[in-house]
DNA sequence: ACCGTACTACGATGCCTATCGTACGAGCCC
DNA sequence: GGGCTCGTACGATAGGCATCGTAGTACGGT
C-alpha cells in the first residue's frame, strides 16, 4: 500500500483549470483564433469527449501539441484529466454554455461552414 | 473643377478591405480577442454604423487606435470610409451574417453577458 | 494662404507565442 | 526490473504584435 506517495503523485498529476467564473471571453477567442486549436476543438465537438492527445494528427511536433492543449485548457475551453499515461480531453461545454449561451454552437457552425466553403469551393 | 486630381486623391484615400469570401474565421476571432477591439465592435453594434475613430474614448494613444481599427478592417469585421477628414466606421454585419450566421450576435451577446457579470458583481 | 483637426506612417521597444529539439518523468506490460 | 509509449519541461529561436512618440499628410474653415 503506498497511500501518501500515490496521493501526492496523483495530486502532482492533476492539471490546473480555471473555474467557470474565471473564464474570459477574450481568452476563449484568442485560444480559438489559432487554426490548430480550432481544429482540435472541432474534432472534440464531433468525436465526443474522451480523446487522448495522441489521437490528434497535427502537423506539428509533440511539444507544440502539448502547448496548444495547455492553451485550450488554461483558457477554459477544454478539460483535461490523466487516465494512466494518456491524457483525455473534453470540451467544457457545460461551462461555456452557461457563461455564453449559443456561442460555442455558433463558433462550431461558423468553422464548419468555412471549412465546407473552402474545402468544396 | 479638379477632376483628375480629385479622383486620384480620393483613390489614394480609399482603404483596402477584404472581399466577403476572403474573410477568415480565425482572423475575425483574433481581431475580437483583444479587449480594446472587442469594445470598439460593441460600441459600433450599439451606437449605429457611422462612428468616426475620434468618437471612441480609448485608454491608448491615437497611433494605437489607428492600429486597432486597421486590424478590424483587415480582418473583415468593420468597413471604413473617409468622409472629409473623418474616418467613419461601420460593422460589416451583412457580410459576417452571410458567412457565419448567428456568430456576430452570439459574440455580442457573450460580450454583454460577461460585461454585466464583471461590472455588477 | 493659413491654421487646426483627424488620421497616418515609420521606427523603436518590449512582450507574447508558435515552433522545434532534447532530455526527462509517469505509468503500463512482459 | 527493463523497456515502451505518452506526455512534460526547458531552452532557443524567430516572428508577431500592442504600445508609444514623432513627424507628416489630407481636408475643411477662416
Amino acid at each position: 500500500m503506498e497511500p501518501a506517495a500515490v496521493t501526492t503523485a496523483r495530486a502532482s498529476r492533476t492539471l490546473p483549470h480555471p473555474a467557470r467564473d474565471e473564464i474570459r471571453l477574450e481568452g476563449v477567442l484568442h485560444a480559438l483564433s489559432d487554426p490548430m486549436r480550432l481544429q482540435i476543438v472541432r474534432e472534440l465537438a464531433a468525436d465526443g469527449d474522451e480523446l487522448s492527445c495522441s489521437q490528434f494528427v497535427l502537423p506539428v511536433t509533440k511539444s507544440t501539441t502539448t502547448h496548444h492543449f495547455r492553451v485550450l485548457r488554461e483558457s477554459g475551453v477544454i478539460r483535461q484529466i490523466y487516465r494512466g499515461t494518456a491524457k483525455m480531453n473534453g470540451l467544457r461545454r457545460d461551462d461555456l454554455d452557461a457563461l455564453f449561451p449559443g456561442l460555442l454552437d455558433a463558433l462550431l457552425g461558423a468553422a464548419a461552414r468555412q471549412s465546407a466553403r473552402l474545402g468544396e469551393g
